[in-house]
DNA sequence: AATGGCCCCAACCGCCGTTTC
DNA sequence: AGAAACGGCGGTTGGGGCCAT
């Protein structure tokens, strides 16, 4: 029986009506009971797949586009304290996810410090690469200091972004900023946006443009969304 | 123009902790 | 209380694109 299910299941990269279909789902039922909502959807995903798909990439507010030397500066010393845990680190940085600083950290940084045996980096992108690293280095230092990690996180990164300010060095003053970033309004960002307006504004269409599969998928779902939440409530929970 | 090597990143895998029944 | 389902996490892989030759 899993077997079956397993073989049906699709694999590999996602196709756009997959996308649209997925937002449509997590828009309608939240960002929860992945299985659930990869069966109602009609998905021929895992609901991991599903999962991963919009984490990390559909979900609007994600930002999409090159790490700015902030953010940079933030993997660099957040990796110096807390090492290969990528999700605690994205949680500091709005719109970014744990795959892709990873996925940032092993192109940009990891060889290099192979390589050079954590002591200099080239410039990797002919902006401050050997003082950023230079910074992560030190702090790097620092956590060896720290006991509590929560606590040691805060006070360390303060104590280095003073030390970063009195010696007049270029600063924003602290890891809370990123907090301002923008989301970059990329044409992809105005398509889900697009596909979100598309479902809020008109979602009986589903129920009878989609076909029977589907229509039945939408009437299973609604009992269990009933179940669980209104759909302001998602909304809320989703998009602010 | 062909091709081989490298880089980047989306997606998958396996494990583990948490939640639900 | 315990089993099953679910969700989160870090590591790994594979393929597409770019670039040098």
């Amino acid at each position: 029986m899993e077997s079956k299910k397993q073989e049906t299941l699709v694999r590999g990269p996602w196709h756009e009506e997959e996308d649209e279909r997925l937002v449509k789902f997590v828009t309608l039922l939240g960002e929860r009971r992945w299985d659930s909502l990869a069966t109602v959807s009609g998905l021929k995903r895992s609901g991991k797949s599903c999962r991963l798909r919009w984490m990390n990439y559909l979900n609007p507010k994600l930002k999409h586009g090159p790490m700015s030397s902030e953010e940079v500066r933030i993997i660099l010393q957040l990796h110096a304290l807390w090492g290969n845990k990528w999700s605690k680190i994205a949680r500091r940085l709005p719109g970014r996810t744990d795959n892709e600083i990873k996925n940032y950290w092993r192109t940009h940084f990891r060889k290099k410090e192979e390589a050079q045996n954590c002591d200099k980096i080239i410039d990797w992108r002919g902006n401050k690469g050997e003082e950023l690293f230079h910074k992560y280095k030190e702090t790097e230092i620092m956590r060896t200091k720290v006991t509590s990690q929560e606590h040691g996180f805060d006070e360390t990164v303060k104590e280095s972004n003073q030390r970063t300010m009195e010696s007049g060095q270029e600063t924003n003053g602290g890891i809370c900023e990123t907090e301002s970033f923008g989301i970059m309004n990329s044409p992809y960002e105005n398509r889900i946006s697009d596909w979100i307006s598309e479902i809020s504004t008109d979602q009986s269409e589903a129920n009878v443009s989609e076909g029977s599969s589907s229509e039945n998928n939408i009437n299973n779902a609604s009992w269990w969304f009933q179940e669980t939440r209104d759909f302001e409530e998602f909304s809320c929970s989703l998009w602010s």
